[in-house]
DNA sequence: CTAGTAAGCACAATCGGTTGTGCAACGTGT
DNA sequence: ACACGTTGCACAACCGATTGTGCTTACTAG
């Protein structure tokens, strides 16, 4: 270890010095071309050995530049923070890695704005692909990456500019419902209500959970009223609003309810907890996975979207980028609980 | 807008041949500082409508490599999944986009070969500076990155080798204490014992949050028996089963706990709901915070650490790098619920 | 009318790798 | 001894920006 500290970082024209060999040699030794160069072998040890030993780390910038490849991937992505999308980050950044690929996550809160925001700087990386989710407008950013020739994909959210993988919200709202349906059977409450609440009206998820919901209670023979359909935004306190509104027309709550995230789920314990409505009769179904919760709740059963299998898809789309860019992905999410 | 989407991406030389001006003139227009270039106020116009029209987009590897510096800032992180993590991350981005800085994070699961990976992948990325959350090892990542003459700041987890910005545990475990007993008291139950449970020995944070519990109880005249503190490590299974253990020697569960995490909740709760033991009943205090866990139970406490301000004391550190590298900076945390 | 100054821009070196190509030296077969 | 193939490496041109410097013109002052 002679490593001059004094000085800048260490560069392959430093170690081409120390080994008292060329620049060009060195580069091919470190970054595994030698044997097609051929370089000796005795020669490559003893440069792997010293820069080993001086702690040597090549720079990914020089490199990316000259390769004209990054080896970065991006994924913007609305939030970390529930366990949803903070298992999609995970789970993209340890594939990435296996795959040799630097991962960058950017967080993006749901605001289209910062959403292009994210997706330029993303670019301005010259990212190899970006991965694009839960976004409010993908189409946009599929056509910002496309402009720059850069490949994109569309996850959790579909869009029509850039393949897409996202679960299946229509099927896994299907079985999410009917276990609802059994539950009460068994608890021989079968003809109460069942309310829906949380989620946008215009989010292509809350519509597909909602026409799930809607076709598993035809299938048992069950009409649903209008009424109780409430896409009232994801956020806590809009579900708690639309929760008490709801309540003033009614004595008691409904017996069950299909609750669209876990978010939404907050500002309706909330609500019931306040109340002082008796929380743990309540049959839940939550499109959406938490185990705290479901610790909590005796009665709550909670869809969790297979995040795995997601992330695969979405790998194998950069793999072999189908050349229909509506391609539409869907994934069996599990439910948990029943 | 001209753009041939048939060859590559523009570059500073495609501009200036379109603008008839030289490459150097199109960069200093680029990145501003034309006026003290004195490039004519027309031309530099001319220059970036141009650009804009043609969307270009500057390289940031060739910016980085010849600017030898990189804009990026990098964070390693155990995990996202909780909301405390979760949101240091998300913090850490907006305030380092702020910034105009880049902020790349990694998760490494709490293990020392991987937290060691990402730096060196950071290093090679030339980040221009690396905060180490909550590291099972702080000091072998800060020496790595003194090697690389890159400043490094721990979070969340003190090291000796770093400027380190921490909650201050045991004022944080102090308070929720206090605010146990001071429910028990309100419910004529002063003289129940009061579980300890969750988190690991060796553990600094897990140190001076007993520390701060025994503090309390002292306070109060309270002796604390040492079979009423179960560091069993944070994982759920662990803490579930460490409370198994401890409800076979007597017939009823603790009037309260102090639980020193989501995570461990989560097995407490597991446990005691399988069990049938009444949950509503118990006083919990856990040192971390969940909304969606607050909302579920009436007698949960929770420590709300703050992160806003932990963010803003690591961007301060970066700004002024303190001599001293054993500063310790404590964050005082928030008592939610009381 | 000329020296001196400022305005406006272009040149070329540079950051640290990568890679096509060239060129000795050495070995082999005839 | 000569042609020829191989081995083992060095040279130099990039990648796309940044930046110190220098060279025109135009303008101003004396």
């Amino acid at each position: 270890m002679v490593s001059d500290s004094s000085s800048k970082r260490l560069t392959i024209y430093d170690l081409a010095r120390l080994a008292e060999t060329s620049p060009s040699t060195v580069s091919a030794v470190l970054n595994g071309t030698w044997q097609r160069r051929r370089i000796s072998k005795k020669l490559a040890s003893k440069i792997l050995a010293l820069a080993q030993a001086e702690g040597y780390s090549a720079n990914m910038q020089a490199r990316a530049l000259r390769r004209e490849r990054s080896g970065i991937i991006g994924m913007i992505l609305p939030l970390y923070d529930n366990r949803y999308f903070s298992s999609i980050a995970q789970h993209f950044e340890s594939e990435a890695r296996r795959r040799g690929l630097f991962a960058i996550v950017s967080c993006t809160n749901r605001d289209p704005k910062q959403e292009c925001e994210a997706a330029r700087m993303m670019l301005a990386y010259r990212v190899e692909c970006l991965v694009c989710t839960g976004a409010t407008d993908p189409d946009a950013i599929a056509q910002m990456c496309a402009g720059s020739d850069v490949q994109s994909i569309n996850l959790d959210l579909p869009g029509s500019k850039a393949p897409s993988v996202i679960s299946n919200n229509r099927e896994g709202a299907r079985q999410l419902t009917h276990a609802i349906l059994n539950r009460l059977a068994e608890e021989k409450r079968s003809e109460d209500p069942v309310l829906f609440i949380g989620g946008r009206d215009e989010d292509h998820n809350t519509r597909e959970r909602i026409a799930g919901f809607k076709q598993a209670r035809d299938e048992m023979g069950l009409a649903t009223a209008e009424e109780n359909i409430l896409p009232c935004d994801y956020a806590a306190d809009k579900a708690q609003a639309a929760l008490a509104t709801y309540l003033q027309k009614r004595s008691t709550p409904p017996s069950a309810m299909f609750v669209n995230s876990t978010i939404s789920l907050e500002g309706i314990v909330r609500g019931l907890q306040l109340d002082g409505y008796p929380l743990d009769d309540i049959i839940f179904g939550c499109f959406d996975w938490d185990p705290l919760a479901a610790a909590f709740h005796p009665r709550l059963m909670m869809v969790r979207q297979n995040v795995l299998e997601m992330i695969d898809r979405v790998f194998e789309l950069i793999d072999s980028p189908p050349q229909d860019l509506r391609l539409l992905i869907e994934v069996q999410p599990e439910i948990m609980g029943v």
